[in-house]
DNA sequence: TGGTCGTCTTTTGCATACAATGCGACTGCG
DNA sequence: CGCAGTCGCATTGTATGCAAAAGACGACCA
């Protein structure tokens, strides 16, 4: 009954170590500190970090440290394109298919996104907001969905932590709420409009919108930004 | 100018070879059979197949040898679901975006399609037109948009290898000439409709029609005979 | 004859050891 | 004082070794 593999722990602890921001974009990830971290070798440590690197939330480069990803603007914008037509999917499969007891736990979720919401500075907020994204994915029973859409929202929780305000998460709860509403109801069409206008919304208060004019030198500079935040030998701060 | 590192050349030898039928669903590879096989200690070979099963092309099981996925049928029908979606961004992203060059390029690809095809049984044939997919992806110059519509793309062919029928690949090639067609005429709606309808063709010619009724078990069980086919102590024949 | 248990082999899980690379610091020179 | 070359250390790349788990095979019993 032991975790079925260690290295499982350890690259969910990091996994969630990047969404809750304890660790930033371009943070450096050396294999022995995390192996003496976690109490494991460098050959679990290693392996937690190729995983997490292949759901794109670290970044390997030959010969150097691991590093927290730094999503590039495009990246981001991306991102949300492919995320709305997956999760424009997840809501056209679960309209109307909700049981009472998932619809409770929906909203569940939501009300404990209204409670954590601005308590460490809405850091959790995020990871919360993603959190709902990947249940909905969930309850597809659609394993691929899932894995896709999982994987997507947690590189977009990567990029909204580098690139998004600080604010701006409390809007989220009445549009996940709204949504709910839309698939008890049975409405597909509203809910896949929701949906995508939700993660418009989403993006949109991020900063994410496409830049209609490329003039704002200093909006496009900001990512590069974090790179003076990460400080040489610094080392797996946070935790 | 090495290869940037060896595990990824194993990691692509077997990805062809599985995308090649030269190895079957549920076929074994035993972590130092590859790395002998390739002249690589275990470690590297069992960083490959890691690499492939976030792929999802090889599965994983914990003190278990490693085996080549065999997607469900309700996994492969789903793939068709969201490549669709991925697939249409693609097209809408492209749309008179495409230059004289990649349009050549487009071109020549199909060419090759109906060169070999049928030339060894069709086997190759699946290949080619997955990577035709896969060009298409790589021109919208989006990493994440190519990244995932390579992966779903390499999962269908398995899929594809598991249930699809011997013969039929033809009428792909014809429509991928319609696809690049409306792409270079800039019609945005016609080229969304030519690649979900195309999708749709290349499953349903694979069986992966939602069954209308499920009174033929004999297709049903189909996927699972390829159990049978995988004896015990069987190793990584092929190559 | 058929089923069950125990042992034995194969194979993986994980740690450690060694080689190679790259970066930073230090030194020497202009 | 600044710059270039060189050395050394930190860190990764890869191989190997040992322990444990899972299946295969054979023996024993009903």
């Amino acid at each position: 009954m032991e975790p079925l593999d260690k290295s499982s722990l350890i690259r969910d602890a990091i996994r969630r170590a990047i969404l809750d921001q304890a660790l930033a974009p371009g943070d450096t990830l050396p294999e022995d500190t995390l192996g003496e971290r976690f109490g494991v070798s460098r050959t679990l440590a290693r392996h937690a970090l190729a995983q997490l690197a292949s759901e794109g939330l670290v970044e390997l480069r030959r010969n150097r440290m691991a590093i927290v990803a730094m999503p590039s603007f495009e990246d981001a914008r991306d991102e949300f394109d492919i995320r709305i037509q997956l999760e424009r999917l997840v809501v056209d499969r679960l309209c109307g298919k909700l049981d009472a007891v998932q619809l409770a736990e929906l909203r569940a979720h939501v009300d404990e996104e209204e409670r954590s919401d601005g308590n460490n500075g809405g850091k959790s907020a995020i990871r919360l907001a993603t959190e709902f994204h990947v249940k909905l994915a969930e309850m597809t029973g659609k394993g691929l969905l899932t894995r896709y859409v999982r994987e997507i929202a947690y590189r977009s929780c990567l990029s909204l932590a580098t690139f998004g305000r600080p604010h701006s998460s409390e809007c989220a709860i009445s549009e996940h709420r709204a949504l709910i509403d839309a698939l008890e109801k049975n409405d597909a069409e509203q809910a896949s409009a929701l949906m995508s206008d939700h993660l418009e919304q989403v993006a949109g208060r991020a900063f994410l919108k496409v830049p209609e004019r490329r003039g704002d030198l200093m909006e496009v500079l900001a990512p590069y930004a974090v790179i003076e935040k990460a400080s040489p030998r610094k080392r797996m701060q946070g935790g």
